[in-house]
DNA sequence: AACGAGTATATCGGACTACGATGTAATTCA
DNA sequence: TGAATTACATCGTAGTCCGATATACTCGTT
């Protein structure tokens, strides 16, 4: 994942920026750790999409990407800027990731009739195959890991300061 | 995030990679549109966390390295090895991460005294004081993300077929 | 006590992605 | 028509992750 990791800006400036202190948060040792293990839930079904992904012959990205596009609501065109917009990137990176997804067969540029200056997504056969056995997968899996995290981020949620 | 993105396997050869087809999924078009908002919700919580790491100073990956060695259970010690474990890095990867954040003075090494392979991480005075901010919010955040979220993997998980 | 196997980090080179800045084409509005 | 705007594409750069490999240390054998 391309995230950058080292803004060099000492921790000690960094203090500094992080503006007003909250009013009366009393953090305790535990919410740390019930935190950790949230994030370390997340992390977890994120890991197991990503594995479950490249198994298939893609990235976590590119699976979100045809989810996107095959997911787009009805009357909803899947052009390059939705897929940027779903996935919170920025457009010129949507158009790159477009881009390989199209290299490899996963994904078909059509220009829009009406408005020749956008392009919309298609998924070819293939992807349409992949994305099939990525969602059931996913399905169960969340069947499994649904319970797990909804028990944390209610535990999360409802502490009491 | 230097997630790979394209393995330059063609799809049509991917298709043959995904093994066994499921016994009867009956996937529904609901169900693409559902796994999609889901996937989008988890999105938007990472940005959210992303922002607020970066607001800070440092990054998402940063911040959960400072989450797990503060939340490590007591009588374990945050080691780098607990640190790949934790974020689910490959070992070297966490040795970088752990460079990095000394360089920028989030973190300390110290060898452990009973077996000198091992590093123990602390965090700095300064980190500690980051982290305490960015939990605050994370939980705020949370408390409103967590409904929206739990209804979503419940939405997800109690499909019928 | 020396040896070899195994473990915990560290280092190096390479692959890849995301972004900012910039460019191009199409549309809209004055 | 011309200027401003929108949608997407291209290029160079920064930064992360990983595999392979190296180093240091520990432990069980002999």
């Amino acid at each position: 994942m391309g995230e950058p990791d080292d803004p060099l800006i000492p921790a000690s400036e960094a203090l500094h920026l992080v503006g007003a202190t909250p009013t009366q948060p009393e953090l305790r040792e535990e919410d740390y750790v019930r935190l950790a293990a949230f994030r370390r839930a997340l992390r977890r079904f994120l890991a197991f999409s990503e594995h479950s992904a490249r198994e298939a012959g893609l990235t976590a990205q590119q699976h979100q990407a045809l989810l996107s596009v095959k997911g787009a609501p009805p009357g909803v065109a899947p052009t390059v800027g939705y897929l940027a917009d779903q996935l919170l990137l920025a457009p010129n990176s949507a158009a790159e990731l477009t881009d390989r997804m199209v290299r490899t067969g996963l994904l078909e540029r059509r220009t829009a009739p009406e408005d020749r200056r956008r392009v919309v997504l298609c998924l070819t056969p293939a992807a349409e195959g992949v994305l099939w056995r990525l969602s059931a997968d996913h399905l169960r899996e969340l069947s499994e890991a649904a319970p797990t995290l909804e028990a944390l981020t209610a535990l999360v949620r409802d502490r009491r300061a």
